[in-house]
DNA sequence: CTCGAATGTAAGTATCCACTTACGATATTG
DNA sequence: CAATATCGTAAGTGGATACTTACATTCGAG
């Protein structure tokens, strides 16, 4: 049973790296398989289903992403805020994982589960954000009409709309990084 | 020939609807002929491939959206400006389409055309929302250091995310509709 | 009316895909 | 060592699915 739980956290990682690249109904169990070096059975003796699989990619970007901006946290550099940290990381292109390309997967889907789960991710996501934002204005007196959730919300949308400006190649880098930046500064800021 | 062409009109918002629902990959050839009542040959007479009966769908969006947008602008109520009109309507969760999961759906696709068929659409979209947002500027005498074409961007990743929401009912109608006219003000007004 | 093209209906095909079964090898436990 | 559970490999299976073929009917031009 442990040895399962080995497994999962090895294979957890390749798997949602295929479902980012390939969609949900693009990634088929055959690319699974060779993507983790292993059987198919071998997949379906740790999860039941490849939508079970699914669903727990999407908690594990969650965690993943959690973890980094934590560690954000603690990188505190000349007095810069959380939210301010958060953002600026977001707006620098890595895109290593695209794993935002998951959560656009996720939405596709009709099924109940996998509605279920993605309305939670962006749930914690947007009470972070919105946790964050209200750090931000307390620390730097900032008063604003804008309420915190408004523009955490917002602010995630600028985001997804620089994911599809990445995606289909509309903007040069920097202009989207800039962009990130400046839209988002409308709404830190008030 | 030109009943074809009949067909095709008679045919295509159908079969927007269909990849709408249930997304690319979801929407088989079954589904689709039932839809328009008719055997899956009679279509594949109009369209040579399903690839190109989604890329037609692109394109029939952008038209059915700019006619409805164009439709608005005549109707020219107390003085308010296109934009203004504009991000009403969108606000308005008519959603009756729900067309922009068409547009989810296309961009996780990797093939080059359905690519640049849909970088196309966004950027006539975001031509025809700066332009709208300057007018808006020009008439009221607005200035700002907040470029047309950032505030647009901004713009379209709101309303991004209030599909978003709504897809996975996040948030009450309502307050969806306040969040988009809210959040967009702060761009059209800089 | 006649001939050829377009149309409608039905059946098929090759491929793919999620998931399963069979089975021998290996590790674990008592 | 013996009994048992877990493991890896290989081969399948039933059902979809995009697209095709065959063919009878209708229609329109000359």
């Amino acid at each position: 049973m442990t040895t399962n739980n080995q497994k999962r956290e090895e294979f957890l990682p390749k798997i949602a790296q295929c479902f980012a690249d390939h969609g949900y109904r693009g990634t088929t169990t055959a690319i699974l398989s060779k993507t983790c070096d292993v059987r198919e059975n071998v997949l379906y003796r740790i999860w039941p289903s490849k939508k079970e699989m699914f669903l727990d990619c999407i908690e594990h970007i969650y965690e993943v992403t959690m973890t980094l901006w934590n560690e954000l946290e603690s990188d505190q550099e000349n007095g810069k805020t959380r939210a301010e940290l958060t953002l600026k990381y977001q707006a620098k292109d890595h895109g290593l994982f695209r794993y935002y390309r998951l959560v656009f997967a996720a939405l596709m889907e009709d099924d109940p589960e996998i509605r279920k789960s993605l309305r939670n991710l962006y749930r914690r996501f947007q009470s972070f954000l919105t946790e964050a934002i209200g750090e931000h204005r307390r620390l730097r007196g900032i008063s604003t009409q804008l309420d915190p959730q408004t523009s955490a919300w917002a602010i995630m949308g600028i985001a997804a709309m620089v994911d599809i400006q990445r995606e289909l190649r509309i903007l040069p880098t920097g202009d989207r990084e800039k962009f990130l930046i400046n839209a988002s500064m409308q709404f830190l800021e008030g």
